[in-house]
DNA sequence: AATATATGATACAACACTGTCTCATAGAGT
DNA sequence: ACTCTATGAGACAGTGTTGTATCATATATT
């Protein structure tokens, strides 16, 4: 039915395309093709515009943060182990993060990525709420801070993993224990 | 002895143009040239290319950096308020934090930038280091990660100061906390 | 094997931006 | 008041990118 040329240059230019735009935003699309391994026309048949390429892959990414996130915040933020699943899950995603964040101060999004950020934000939003209801997360801090530094340690952790400059898994230590230090309640003393 | 004209239109240039450009970091020449209120000639005659242009932020920013830094570096980590202090030395200029670290991104920067910046992270690395030999900083993070929380942390305050979704004498309170507990040493449990 | 079509290569016009240049004028310094 | 010069406006060529169109070829599908 499908011809499997289509499905093969389609992930050709969604993968390589995501990468190519994390190092250089504004790289060409020739560049873009070339990286691929697919012609430029071809480029643009999958994907009319520049922009329509870039918000195909910000909605793929948004999928996929989405993807790891929900059955994390259907749980709940009862118990501390949460947090840290969270940014467990979190983390292999942090380059999707980052592109989110670079491209948006390169691009007006279309309405349509805009909700989805923001329905994403919202649910972990909300579940930060919920965790301060239960005393596992600090009342004091405003949701919206916390989640703006989840964020940002987030971007900092890729940043640190794309620069090699730190081993994956002291990363992931590191990144674990300071936003749970600095975010969780201090109630908690055991 | 020195035409004013050449001051005021200099003045003008650097300051539009760090506005403009942490904005849309390929805001085109044109516009800054409009937005800063002065010929599109002129600009070439203070900036020759556009690499100069940006390479002339990246100083100035780098310099008033230094200038809230070094103060407080040359006191050294000795107690907690250091930390306090570092941080609130470093919130107003949260934005030139942001615009270093985003046209880090777009630009090839200047050998002379380089050192300046990385003379700048190191500064405030031996700084990590020495309030981890007081038993102030907690020993167990490295200070490229230390380092590149404040750099992260301090770009989602001036993200948040931007967007004015929460108020600036709130974010200070927050971006000290989090920061504070996130890194501090938990040996002290007073 | 025969047909349909996705692809690569290439040429093309439209467009925006860069950097250079010129010239009249307004505004500095003396 | 006079001179010097920084400026604004505009024209200009060069360049790179975008998006469209065409055509022969390779490769799926049947």
């Amino acid at each position: 039915m499908t011809d499997l040329r289509i499905q093969k240059s389609n992930r050709a230019l969604l993968d390589t395309s995501f990468q190519v735009l994390l190092t250089n935003p504004h790289a060409s699309l020739s560049e873009v093709a070339k990286q691929a391994g697919v012609g430029r026309a071809t480029l643009y048949r999958h994907f009319p515009t520049r922009e329509h390429l870039i918000t195909a892959i910000a909605i793929e990414s948004l999928q996929l943060v989405k993807n790891s996130i929900d059955p994390i915040v259907a749980k709940g933020l009862q118990e501390e182990a949460a947090l840290h699943n969270m940014v467990m899950a979190l983390l292999p995603l942090a380059d999707r993060f980052h592109f989110l964040q670079m491209i948006w101060t390169v691009v007006e999004f279309d309405q349509k990525v805009l909700s989805l950020y923001e329905n994403q934000m919202d649910a972990i939003k909300c579940w930060i709420i919920q965790g301060q209801k239960q005393g596992i997360i600090n009342s004091d801090l405003a949701p919206d801070w916390i989640v703006s530094v989840i964020d940002s340690m987030l971007y900092s952790a890729a940043w640190l993993l794309a620069n090699k400059t730190m081993e994956p898994t002291e990363i992931e230590q590191h990144l674990v224990q300071t936003l749970s230090k600095g975010i969780q309640s201090n109630k908690i003393e055991s």
